[in-house]
DNA sequence: CATTTGACTTTGA
DNA sequence: TTCAAAGCCAAAT
C-alpha cells in the first residue's frame, strides 16, 4: 500500500468491465496528475497474479496502448467484447466509456 | 552505486 | 493553433 505501484494495481483492478480509464486519470486519483508514465510502468512490471485489466487503461486521447504491449488488435478485441465502442479513428469514445463511477476516492 | 529511460499528461511559449 | 519541456517513481543499464 505504501508504494505508488501498489495503489495503481488496486485502482486498475477496480475498473468495471465496459469502462476504460486513462493513465493520467489513475495517476490523478492517486494525487499525481503528471505521473501517467508511472502508471504505464506499473503495468509493465505488473505481475499477472494481480488480474489487472490493463487493456482497460488507455491514453487520454482514447488511443490504446502502443503496439508491442499487446498483440495487434488484441486490446481492441477485448474491449469490444466488453461492449466498448470505437470511433472512426480506432479510438475509444471516452465521453461514453471513460470510468466515471469511482468506488471510493472522491 | 549513478544515470538513463519508460504502456503519459499537463503546461507554457 | 502547434511545438517544446517538465514532472512523476521504479526498473534497467
Amino acid at each position: 500500500m505504501t508504494g505508488f505501484f501498489e495503489q495503481v494495481y488496486q485502482l486498475v483492478a477496480l475498473i468495471p468491465p465496459g469502462r476504460v480509464a486513462t493513465y493520467g486519470q489513475i495517476a490523478a486519483l492517486l494525487g499525481k496528475p503528471k505521473a501517467g508514465r508511472l502508471v504505464g510502468w506499473a503495468m509493465h512490471t505488473a505481475p499477472s497474479h494481480r488480474n489487472l485489466p490493463c487493456h482497460r487503461v488507455v491514453k487520454r486521447t482514447g488511443a490504446l496502448a502502443p503496439e508491442g504491449v499487446f498483440a495487434p488488435e488484441l486490446q481492441r478485441a477485448m474491449l469490444e467484447a466488453e461492449g466498448v465502442c470505437f470511433t472512426f479513428d480506432g479510438r475509444i469514445d471516452l465521453d461514453q466509456h471513460l470510468w466515471r463511477d469511482i468506488p471510493f476516492i472522491q
